[in-house]
Order: structure tokens, then sequence, then C-alpha cells
DNA sequence: AATATAAACAACCGCTCTTCA
DNA sequence: ATGAAGAGCGGTTGTTTATAT
């Protein structure tokens, strides 16, 4: 009593199209389109396979002018862009890349781009963080040892609070950074910002318990505009609170990256500084920094 | 050289959205 | 106005190909 099958599954072929499957079906659409019934049409040119797997046969491979693999580094930057604004649309994403097909998109991002971008973003984060220092005491020695191009956390015992105090030399940023801004200021990116992303929010959204990992960065960086909608639309998009975790965890780098270039952009300073203070938990350490600091924040043992 | 493990990718499934009689 | 059929979508699986042991 589940659904209705949409074809008789017993007398259809399934798995790989051999070429002469390909040939019968493209040279048939290419002469009659197909008639707006992709139900009937396996039936009406001799196929045996579903109508849906027809259907799905031309619009991924045999309809004209698709590209497959090759995707070249712009096309890196819009797919990575756009799922990091609007989770995994890939009907839309698909749409701003010509010849580019929703399933390749999708494929493609599984399986690789998903790691590379990840990597990039553990790597820019490494060469901000330049040299991170963590001290225990009270929140009076705080500023004393602070110097150029570190990163000071002290953990003060009786409050339980770390605090942190970043200062970042401009020049010592590289050309892989500003590659990311330039990801960062996709103009795609920003066309998006108009969006009504309400209208369509999700059923399957939940929060994550440890959705307040990412403000701790956020709280570092105040706010550009962009970096600001990014998380924003963040909270409504995820899908499952893996790829939550992970979008936010990309997220928080970014707006952290735009927020230095920005400063850096509008102001020629020569130093940066980001000061805050968080309550620290063992899960917001664990997500958020201590994997990146070569030496434990706490000694458990 | 043989086998195990992982990556890549096409295709499938079940659902939702859209269209049209 | 309404509901069934068609189209579309995105997560997932199954198979092939590449890489590691």
């Amino acid at each position: 009593m589940g659904r209705a099958p949409c074809c008789d599954k017993t007398a259809v072929k399934k798995g790989p199209w051999s070429p002469e499957e390909d040939a019968v079906l493209k040279s048939y659409i290419e002469k009659y389109g197909t008639g707006n019934n992709w139900i009937s049409l396996p039936q009406r040119i001799g196929i045996k396979r579903c109508g849906k797997s027809c259907r799905l046969r031309w619009l991924n491979y045999l309809r004209p002018n698709l590209k497959h693999g090759g995707f070249t580094d712009e096309e890196d930057y819009i797919i990575c862009s756009f799922y990091i604004t609007i989770g995994s649309r890939w009907s839309i994403i698909a749409s701003q890349l010509p010849g580019r097909t929703d399933n390749d998109i999708k494929n493609y991002w599984n399986t690789r781009l998903k790691k590379k971008l990840l990597s990039k973003q553990v790597k820019a984060f490494h060469h901000q963080q330049l040299n991170v220092k963590f001290e225990r005491g009270t929140t009076s020695n705080m500023s004393s040892s602070s110097s150029q191009n570190q990163i000071l956390m002290l953990h003060d015992e009786n409050t339980n609070k770390t605090s942190y105090n970043q200062v970042v030399d401009p020049s010592s940023i590289t050309s892989f950074a500003m590659e990311e801004q330039s990801m960062i200021k996709n103009p795609v990116l920003e066309s998006l910002s108009n969006w009504d992303y309400d209208a369509a929010t999700s059923s399957n959204y939940h929060h994550h318990h440890h959705h307040h990992s990412s403000p701790s960065l956020n709280s570092m960086s105040s706010s550009s505009s962009i970096a600001t909608n990014s998380s924003l639309q963040m909270s409504h998009y995820t899908v499952n609170s893996n790829d939550q975790q992970e979008m936010l965890f990309m997220a928080g780098f970014e707006n952290l990256q735009a927020e230095l270039f920005n400063e850096i952009a509008n102001d020629d300073m020569r130093e940066i500084g980001f000061h805050g203070t968080e309550t620290l938990d063992n899960d917001w350490l664990d997500h958020d920094i201590s994997s990146f600091v070569d030496y434990p924040l706490y000694n458990n043992e």
C-alpha cells in the first residue's frame, strides 16, 4: 500500500545505458521532442526503460551542450559560494553554470570539492593563527605579552572564562589568503543577498546542539555585511546536523577572514586586533580551536 | 602480482512541486 | 477548485575505476 510504482519494474531494464539505447533515445527526442510525456515515451520508441530513467538520461547525459568533468577554478568558486550561501540546492546552482547538470555538480561536490574547500579553509586558518599562545592566570595579565602576529589565549580558572587577543600584521597574509577573499567577494554571491530566504525554509532544519560554536568565532569579528548574511542564511539551510556543523565551521572561518580583509582594505591599518571573552566548554574547544593548537589547552590527566 | 580499500560517478528511489483537465 | 499525472529534486545506492597494501 505504498505509492504506486511509476512503471512496471519487472518489465524494465535498470543500470547503465548501452550506446544503442542512447542512440535510439537521442535520435527520437532530437526529431520529435519529448512530447511532454516521459512515462509513455519508452513504449513509443521501443526501449525497455522506465520513463523517469529516460528523462534522467536525456537531461544528464544526452542533451546537447553538456560539459562533463574538468571543472574550472571559477566554477569551483561559484559552487562553493552558493553552497555556503544556500546549501545543497543543486538545481539553482546548476542554473548558474552553463552546461552543467545538478547531478554532476552534486557528485562533484560530494566526492571532491567539499574536501578541497575544507582543506583550504584549514590551511587558511592555520596561516591566520600564525602563533597561538595559551596561558593560565587572571585577566589582568592579559594585555602585557601580546605582540604582532600572535593570538593570545588566557584561561582564568576562577571565572572559567578564556579571553583571547589576536594581533595580525597584514603583510604576513599570503596570496593564498587573498584568493580566499576573492571567493568571499564573488559577485554571484553578492547577487544573492537580495533573495528572500525565509520563504523557503526548511522543514527538516533542526538546531544542532553545537550551534553555539561558530558564534564564538563570530564574536571575534564584528560584522561585515557579507559575512553576516552568510551566517544568517546558514542557520536556515542546512540539511542535517553534520552538514550544518561543517558549514558553520566554514562560515565561521570566512567571517573571520572577511573581517580581516575588510579592515585591511578600508583602514590601511598596520595592526588588526581582536579581543573578547567566552565561557569555554569542551565542545567549543574541540570544535573550533583545540585541533589547531599544537599543545593542549587543558591538562585533564 | 593479488587483493583490499577508496574515489568517482551514473543512476535509482521516494518524495514534493507543478500543471492541467 | 481540485486532484491525478507529470516533472523535478536531492539523498543515496550500486558499480566501476583508481590507488594503496
